[in-house]
DNA sequence: CCTACCGATCGGTAGG
DNA sequence: CCTACCGATCGGTAGG
């Protein structure tokens, strides 16, 4: 009854595939990722599944795509009417606990999954997490440098310390949440963060 | 040629195997560690590789046991002779430190990333791996309260908070060496260490 | 978007 | 510790 779709069905139903996909990749990973059961879950055969992205590194990607579309909405973009300087970065930090918080995925964190598990390879897959690490460091620390230049951070701030250790508390946030569904890991991250830009 | 062995020999041959499917599961974690491969690797024959541990389930805990002893030896056990508070701590933030910048396993970090990994599942190689953290966490908490105690640090220090933000240096740490391999990382992890037991 | 199929590999077992 | 095998599932293709 529904062969040959027309071109904006096919795109509704990638949109469906991508993210179901980006659902179960949260919790078994990217390579755990399989195309027969995604195609179970939605009701449709594994070719029709595959038709959209070729092969599944293809398929892998979209919801790479799909992840980094995600957090765009729920942290920079959350912060975009901020001043710039400390409160913009203030801003961005309390988005990024809120977001691992309310886990939006039922397995946490997409990045900090997929980045344990594609780490030590190659390819297109692990290129493409590893490219959108850098753009979202070099994101914060534009706003660290900001927040040096506007007067708000001491000028022998080292922006990318900083972003190291901001990084190592969102980290220690999502293991404490995943791993031990510890409820009062956000508000200690909440309380790294206050220490740390307090400090500088 | 080689069937029968004896006792002696079988248990050596159990190591050869824990040995290697911990260094394969640091890379592909420990669902991507398959018996096929490893016995090909070992030049044995599956059966021969799963007779050890009767399950795949019975060859991941015990690659766990044996990731577990490894971090022992390098952490915990390197800081021994020092004495108590803060100089024990600081030893063990070292070694912790150089445990990971050493990069023994191929893979990184192997909790690190079967943490991730098994996260949001159940049964025991989970329980297993949380079990393992909680009682690491423990350790370094105890360490902290015996330096607040001996007046190393401030009688208000929030051993918790501290605990939870020594590991987040960590997890930054290999983070940052898997994913860009930035060899200012380790430094940067001494750097942040240094600064939150001076705070304190 | 489907059915029908491919070779390869998975975890695991029987029997020796 | 081996050979020989099991059913299930993998990613992917042919053809419509």
């Amino acid at each position: 009854m529904s062969p040959r779709n027309s071109v904006l069905e096919a795109s509704r139903t990638r949109q469906r595939i991508v993210d179901r996909g980006l659902a179960l990749a949260s919790v078994d990973g990217l390579e755990g990722l399989t195309i027969g059961r995604l195609a179970t879950e939605l009701g449709m055969s594994k070719a029709g599944v595959l038709g959209h992205f070729g092969t599944k590194e293809g398929l892998q990607l979209a919801v790479v795509d799909a992840a980094a579309e995600m957090f765009a909405r729920a942290v920079p973009q959350r912060a975009r009417g901020v001043p710039p300087g400390l409160a913009h970065l203030s801003a961005l930090c309390e988005a990024w606990v809120s977001y691992l918080e309310q886990e939006l995925l039922p397995g946490g964190c997409f990045f900090t999954a997929v980045a344990a598990e594609f780490d030590d390879r190659g390819g297109p897959v692990r290129d493409a997490i590893a490219g959108l690490d850098s753009l979202w460091r070099r994101d914060l620390s534009i706003h660290i440098r900001r927040a040096v230049t506007v007067g708000d951070l001491p000028a022998d701030t080292d922006p990318d310390q900083l972003v190291y250790e901001l990084i190592g508390i969102m980290l220690a946030l999502n293991h404490s949440l995943q791993l031990h569904r510890d409820k009062q890991a956000p508000e200690r991250a909440r309380r790294a963060v206050r220490r740390l830009l307090e400090a500088h």
